[in-house]
DNA sequence: TATTGTTATACTCTATAACTATA
DNA sequence: TATAGTTATAGAGTATAACAATA
């Protein structure tokens, strides 16, 4: 299983995956049990209990609406984190950036290749290191990430309702403690 | 970003990204914005708060905890589900089973003819139907997701301490909200 | 010697089109 | 005409080895 789809029916993958639709409640207790069974469904009573599919499905839920948000941008998921931490630390290295992304070198390479062509990020000499390069935004590529953020501000505000009053702190809270 | 990594090395790629190491406390408010700095540590506070990248972060670590155990028992995560939702529903057609996992039915045929090859799985002919398969596990294949079921319990005993009293619960309920 | 960025490469996961045999 | 299983294939994402330039 994965995370990252194809750029062309990002929904259909997960199509069978969802069944109960849930609006804002108050968090209380394991609900995973319980299905909303239909004529023939299928049991999948000791899925729904496994914490690690239930992260899976729900990060493939939050990426997939992500990734439709930031289509009129033409970003992925990826391209904005590296987008968001060039902004937040320019002047790092490639080394830097993409091992704080968990990224391997190799793979940043045409990442930045494509953000560099599209006018987004730039490469600039380091001043003491020759093998190295600086990283910064350019001014088309901080208004992107501005905009870029509005957006992710948005759904952040949207997750926050689906879950419910102090839900999405917990739920990092809860998050944070796997890591 | 992925989720389902190469069968190598599977925890160099989370490397870079894991920073404080916690231990179970009462789950309250959002502790995402303060990081463990080291020396010359990058600012990923805005990453941080962000609802999908937690959830990629800790998906990641789960399975990487997963797929490390489940090297014994020579079962991938997506394996495992497959074992354990034939187990709960024996009988039923490939295109039923592929759909509750969010599999693609041409993606469903290989992952049977592995687990057919390695006589944990087996296709039936269809009483009422010639062209279906009824899918059922051998007696090998419930001998196997028996031990199999008894590490994801160990591992969900292991997630629950990491999460706190009540906090798997509140953790699962939280992300049946996300999908 | 070690590190930085890079190239080449391979493997996994995911997705679609199209075929066959049945219904 | 539609469905079940299958084949072929293509695209992302991710991983490693090895190279040149530099430290």
């Amino acid at each position: 299983m994965g995370v990252r789809k194809s750029n062309r029916d990002v929904a259909s993958s997960t199509e069978g995956m969802r069944r109960g639709r849930s609006t804002a409640r108050s968090a209380t207790v394991d609900e995973a049990e319980e299905a909303t069974a239909g004529p023939d469904a299928l049991d999948l009573s000791g899925l729904n209990a496994v914490v690690g599919y239930a992260l899976r499905r729900a990060q493939l839920a939050v990426f997939e609406d992500f990734i439709a948000r930031f289509a009129t941008l033409d970003l992925t998921p990826a391209q904005y984190s590296v987008l968001l931490v060039i902004g937040n630390n320019p002047g790092r290295k490639q080394a830097e950036i993409a091992a704080a992304l968990g990224i391997q070198r190799p793979n940043f390479v045409s990442m930045l290749d494509e953000l560099e062509r599209r006018g987004l990020a730039e490469r600039l000499p380091s001043a003491t290191d020759r093998r190295s390069h600086a990283l910064v935004l350019t001014k088309a590529g901080s208004a992107l990430l501005a905009r870029a953020r509005a957006m992710q501000d948005e759904q952040e505000r949207e997750l926050a309702q689906k879950l419910g009053p102090g839900g999405r702190e917990m739920l990092v809270a809860l998050l944070q403690r796997l890591m």
